[in-house]
DNA sequence: GATGCGCATGTGTAGACAGCATGTC
DNA sequence: CTACACATGCGCATC
């Protein structure tokens, strides 16, 4: 790490920059470079040097990425920024348009957007996901060759079990294909990263706001906090958490609580509540307006009110959204929250709590592990707000003084772990050898080796995996064997598809020998495969799972206890969309399974993806009969709708809900509508009545939706 | 016989990427 | 590599 000798600043009159580009930089206020930018400016950032730029979160990383792009498009260039969250694309991109004024055209990709990738070749610059840019690869996008200035952010994702691989593959298909800025949060092996991508290292410890680290653990009858500047605190309560929290509220800051569990996190809001009183804001009439889903609602209403509130990914987006945005214009005082909040957008808090660092792996039954520090720096680093705080703070609950000092040790003076390769797997290395045919096959056994090579694996680790992977692939039938490694038909397909070919092998080898199922029987099989979503269930429901049963499973059940776990979460995926597809209400499913709006929303989301797979997989094949199936499936998972409403919901602003009323009332398909407008307006309202035929009128046309 | 306590036993557990459809973010 | 916090149920002492 870098001595203080090195956090100089710049101004931007200083530097080599055109007019324009220093004018745009003053406009949004910025008029000095601070150390990490002016020290990546000075190995090379403008003059097309590669670099890995390495430092804490929010110390102005996304301008450092901006200007390399700028100096590179203004030459005519042509930039991909990759982000490992769709969010994270919309943040990156709102920011860039800002260069628009310069002619410069920002495009945006991923899962979010419809896309005709072709259009993407008429940007300078675009935002996409790191999958999203594998899946265009995979495909040979035609304007992929233009591109020679690829920036890589928040690359120590890397270290992330299962999408870590695809920012591996990526990022060796930046280097080849020409320069490259990768930024990362820091990490302990920078030299041995820099070294693998070819870059000279910025490595810089500084922070736009000031941070003081502390553990927070019982002494006596009180709390003590423990800061890493030498400094003491004590404070007084039954709950650390709650009386940290009340002591900063009190102190005018805002406070961000992380837990490892939503029961946790929810349980944490309602505790802080409790002392808090109510106070004027609009923050629950917004609920009732935006037609938040009744148990969210009722949840987080009395919460609300008291400034505080609970976030995790089984709320729907919008109240997620909601809560953010009430938190950043300081109308919430705190949120108690699962990681999500750590890894995504940028909100940050006077005071961050950390109150848990151990974390139940899902992987190894009944284990539980302690957090990695990379985690913990990400969670602490969301203290101190830019421009509104003099400094952050950020505190991590410990159960004694004895561990209060190991964990500060551990969590708060330490280096965040190595960046590792994590294609050592099945699961990771077969589906990177298919991508990397898709991309820059066909290819003979060395030039794939070289590829592999290139990688962070260890040379040990890549031989043991790489003739598995080309004898799995080629048994089959994703490769076939000639003088070179080449896809078949299927192969292609599956990487064009992007489902790991596991789920594929799965698909292929139960509806090879099977014969047409129940709806149950393709869910299921689909919701068993390594791509599918996983739900948790309860002992309790176990019982009732199998009562609804009522047809034969493609997939048996296995006798392997966590297996059968696995299983079960299948069978409960299998049944929620069932229930979804046969219209049941929302409000419904969810009580019934005990899942979240969020939760609902992402098995749907999911399994849309896997049927659609499911059904141009079988296609490939020639099981046409389990094809028709599984495509009438997709059209019905996307919407929520029996068979029988397909048509209307074709309509734009026509979904599982108003496409029941019309139906009910005999208006029975998009013909209908327009031959019965006044029906149709008397059914949903003259004003929505009014503009459903008028989209009606354009489905007929073969457009949209 | 109702109430309250300590203890043993039971229970559940973070997040989020990918295809495609329209017109072109 | 095999944990936790929290909820529930029990036996027991107490009034």
């Amino acid at each position: 790490m870098k001595g203080l000798s090195s956090l100089k600043w710049t101004t931007v009159d200083e530097l080599e920059l055109d007019e324009k580009v220093k004018g745009i930089l003053k406009e949004r206020g910025v008029i000095r470079l601070n150390p990490v930018q002016t020290e990546a400016i000075k190995k090379g950032l403008l003059k097309g040097k590669r670099l890995l730029v390495a430092s804490p979160t929010a110390s102005g990383k996304t301008l450092v990425a901006e200007l390399g792009m700028i100096s590179h498009v203004t030459n005519g260039g042509k930039a991909v920024y990759v982000v490992p969250l769709r969010a994270l694309a919309q943040e990156k991109y709102d920011t860039l348009k800002s260069w628009e004024k310069l002619g410069v055209k920002v495009g945006i990709t991923s899962g979010d957007y419809d896309s005709d990738d072709e259009w993407l070749r008429y940007y300078d610059i675009v935002v996409s996901t790191y999958e999203k840019l594998d899946s265009l690869w995979r495909r040979r996008a035609t304007w992929l060759s233009q591109v020679n200035y690829y920036v890589l952010d928040e690359v120590h994702y890397i270290n992330d079990g299962e999408r870590g691989p695809v920012i591996e593959g990526i990022t060796i298909r930046s280097k080849r294909a020409g320069n490259l800025l990768a930024l990362s949060a820091t990490v302990s092996n920078y030299v041995e990263i820099a070294d693998w991508l070819g870059a000279e290292p910025v490595v810089i410890d500084w922070r736009p706001v000031k941070l003081r680290e502390g553990v927070l653990f019982p002494e006596g009858r009180r709390f003590r906090v423990q800061f890493d500047d030498g400094s003491i605190e004590t404070v007084k309560g039954v709950d650390p958490i709650v009386a940290f929290t009340l002591r900063s509220i009190e102190a005018g800051g805002q406070v961000l609580i992380f837990r490892n569990s939503r029961r946790n996190a929810e349980a944490t809001a309602r505790r802080v509540a409790e002392f808090l009183d109510e106070t004027e804001n609009d923050l629950t009439s917004a609920l009732n307006e935006e037609d938040v889903v009744n148990e969210e609602r009722e949840g987080l209403e009395p919460l609300l009110r008291r400034g505080v509130a609970y976030h995790h990914a089984g709320l729907s987006k919008r109240t997620r959204d909601l809560i953010e945005s009430a938190f950043r214009t300081r109308r919430l005082k705190v949120i108690a929250a699962t990681p999500t909040l750590a890894a995504g957008v940028n909100l940050p808090a006077r005071t961050v709590i950390i109150g848990d660092y151990h974390r139940y792996n899902r992987k190894v039954l009944g284990f539980q592990e302690e957090i990695p520090v990379m985690e913990y720096k990400q969670m602490s680093g969301r203290a101190g707000r830019p421009g509104f705080d003099d400094s952050g703070e950020a505190v991590i609950v410990v159960r004694n003084a004895r561990e209060a000092e190991r964990v500060m040790k551990k969590y708060v003076l330490s280096q965040p772990e190595e960046l590792k390769s994590r294609l050592g797997s099945e699961l990771a290395f077969f589906s990177f050898v298919l991508g990397v045919l898709a991309s820059d096959g066909p290819l003979t056994e060395m030039e794939l080796r070289k590829f592999a090579s290139e990688s962070l694996m260890t040379r040990e680790v890549l031989e043991r995996y790489l003739d598995r992977a080309i004898n799995w692939l080629t048994e089959r039938e994703f490769v076939k064997l000639g003088r070179k490694l080449s896809l078949t038909s299927f192969g292609r397909r599956v990487a064009d598809l992007y489902v790991n070919p596991f789920t594929a092998d799965l698909i292929k080898e139960k509806l090879t020998k099977s014969e047409l199922g129940c709806n149950l029987a393709y869910l299921q099989l689909l919701a068993s495969t390594p791509d599918a979503p996983v739900v948790s269930v309860g002992r309790y429901e176990e019982d009732r799972l199998y009562d609804e049963l009522d047809c034969e499973l493609m997939v048996e059940e296995p006798e392997d206890e966590t297996e059968r776990y696995e299983f079960l979460s299948s069978l409960k995926v299998g049944l929620i969309v069932r229930d979804w597809i046969n219209e049941e209400p929302e409000e419904k499913i969810l009580e019934t399974y005990n899942v979240g709006s969020g939760d609902l929303n992402a098995v749907v989301e999911t399994m849309d993806w896997l049927t659609y797979s499911g059904h141009h997989v079988c296609n490939v094949l020639g099981l046409s009969e389990h094809a028709k199936r599984l495509s009438l499936l997709n059209a019905r998972v996307k919407d929520g709708v029996s068979e029988e409403l397909l048509d209307l919901v074709k309509i734009r602003g026509v979904g599982r809900k108003r496409a029941r009323l019309l139906y009910d009332s005999g208006v029975r398909s998009v013909l209908d509508v327009l031959a019965n407008p006044e029906k149709v307006k008397s059914i949903l309202g003259a004003r929505l009545g009014e503009s459903v035929i008028e989209q009606a009128a354009r489905a007929l046309t073969g457009l949209h939706k």
